[in-house]
RNA sequence: GGCGCUAUCGUCUAGAGGCCUAGGACACAGCCCUCUCAAGGCUGGUACACGGGUUCGAAUCCCGUUAGCGCUACCA
């Protein structure tokens, strides 16, 4: 197979964790990328020295990681092109096309409040601060610190958006922005550009936020004399509230899912359904279906709202549908987590017979440790009210239950068996099945919702049910059977 | 304020001029199934922001208004 020119990268800056939005991004990048057979590439943007570290640049890849999403070359670090960044801005600077700048920020500040405060719009203004020739030699000598500022064309910038369709701005509109720092490191503007011209890339697909930033970019490319790449810019996404996602919205970062217990699967499906639709009424979808259907004219043009809920329901879908096998290791971490003494059982029963009821692995990790361990019962409102509502009824189901089923052997404490044997002792005592299977659950689980109670009591075990079953009537005020 | 983007149910969306008295999904309500729940099935309510065009015909094309969001740093 002979490999496409198609480069795609994503290029988180490690400033935080791996937010969603970025996740998504990466997500549409990565679709791209295997859909054309194409590249994708890693980029790690830690030119901003103050607020980057090491720990986010791990939580990143290992979120990627998680999510399935795998790169084909890097992680490269921008950090590390400094004297390629410079060389751009010097090149630049030779050609004309930029120029030093020796106002102050202290400078730049002041004015700019002083506009804002009369309400009226800053506008960096190149005239305002240029200098002679002579005054920028002597500066120069003097080794007065400066910036290098690019000299933005009063032309038209446009290009066609893969999402948006034209997008143009003036160049009359946009100040001279900095690319080089008084200390020589690049500024994103002019990183990202050096990087993808040299990185090759072909499509770059990233957040909408950056829309602004591209009219900037498209001049450098222009000016240092490059091909453009096709710009692809994907939609926000957004709290309930309609603002652009974060912390306060709660739970933004991937990290957050992983541990609140939502598959990867059902994450990659969700995320790849915000802001971007195969078309029709496909829903959950296969990451390879995706890929196959994937495409930058299905990507939305409007942000999209993070509705927790749907995911929830998404990965509960995905619950259903992975096999106990390989649910049994994060049950596992969730269990070891929450202190419950595995004791070497093997979990798999437990887990399919209550992964049906749960979204997340998060609440099957708390069904199973129900199962195992007595004391993490808890009683909860419903089934406090249905004890209230039957009364002596309870204690008698019970009771009732307990002498149906102490005949029954360990070996053939099967959900067979044991429905066989409710339902029969529930008719010759003219009692309604479910009066008998009610609080045998509740006394199984303290809720009232469960698997089937034969199912419910095989999973649990003979000598552990009989023993809660007791315990509960021992709690109920009449234990006499009808 | 300036510049830019966007505008279909509460939310995610289908829809690329007639197939739309607008479809699906989540959520919600009811029913069926049933020992409970989940799943599944069925039913219901709720949307083309507004105003002008263009056209025989507009959710779909154009213009304007309004609203929301984004950007507006020697952050990325």
């Amino acid at each position: 197979m002979t490999a496409s020119p198609i480069r795609v990268r994503f290029a988180p800056s490690p400033t935080g964790y791996l937010h969603v939005g970025g996740a998504r991004t990466a997500l549409f990048n990565w679709l791209y990328a295997r859909k054309t057979g194409g590249t994708f590439v890693l980029r790690i943007e830690d030119t901003d020295k103050e607020r980057s570290t090491d720990a986010h640049t791990q939580v990143i890849l290992e979120g990627l990681t998680w999510l399935g999403i795998t790169w084909d070359e890097g992680p490269f670090f921008q950090g590390a092109d400094g004297p390629r960044h410079r060389a751009d801005a010097e090149r630049l600077l030779a050609d004309g096309l930029a120029y030093r700048c020796f106002a102050t920020p202290e400078a730049l500040d002041a004015e700019r409040r002083v506009a804002v405060a009369a309400g009226q719009t800053y506008r960096y203004e190149r005239a305002r601060w240029a200098v002679s020739a002579a005054e920028e030699a002597r500066r120069l000598a003097a080794g007065d610190p400066f910036v290098i500022r690019f000299a933005v064309p009063d032309a038209e910038l446009a290009w066609q958006d893969a999402v948006h369709g034209r997008i143009s701005f003036q160049g009359r509109d946009i100040d001279d922005f900095v690319i080089l720092r008084s200390d020589g490191s690049a500024i994103y503007n002019l990183a990202v550009v050096s990087d993808d011209i040299a990185m090759r890339i072909t499509h770059v697909m990233r957040g909408d936020d950056h829309v602004s930033n591209t009219p900037k970019q498209i001049a450098l490319y222009q000016a240092l004399g490059a091909p453009l790449p096709v710009f692809a810019h994907v939609p926000m996404i957004l709290g309930s509230d309609g603002k652009k996602l974060s912390k306060r919205h709660g739970a933004t970062a991937v990290g957050d899912y992983q541990d609140q217990g939502i598959l990867p699967a059902a994450m990659r499906n969700f995320l790849a359904l915000l802001g971007w639709s195969p078309g029709g009424d496909r829903e959950v979808i296969t990451s390879d279906e995706m890929i196959e259907l994937f495409s930058l004219e299905g990507i939305q043009g409007k942000p999209a709202v993070f509705d927790a809920v749907k995911l929830e329901w998404m990965n509960g879908q995905y619950l259903s549908h992975t096999s106990a096998d390989d649910l049994l290791a994060p049950v596992q971490r969730q269990l070891q987590l929450a202190g419950v003494e595995l004791g070497g059982r093997d979990l798999r029963a437990l887990i399919d017979s209550a992964k049906a009821r749960s979204r997340t692995v998060l609440q099957l990790a708390e069904q199973v440790a129900v199962r195992l361990d007595a004391s993490r019962i808890v009683v909860d409102e419903k089934a406090a009210k249905l004890l209230t509502k039957m009364g002596p009824a309870f204690g008698a189901g019970l009771a009732l239950a307990l002498q149906a089923l102490e005949p029954v052997g360990s070996a053939e404490w099967t959900p067979d068996r044991l429905f066989e044997a409710l339902k029969q002792a529930a008719e010759t005592h003219g009692v309604k099945l479910g009066d008998a299977m009610q609080p045998v659950r509740v006394a199984l689980t303290g809720v009232t919702v469960s698997e089937p109670v034969n199912e419910l009591l095989a999973v649990v075990g003979r000598d552990e049910s009989l023993a809660r079953i007791r315990a509960s009537l021992s709690r109920t005020a009449d234990p006499t059977p009808s």
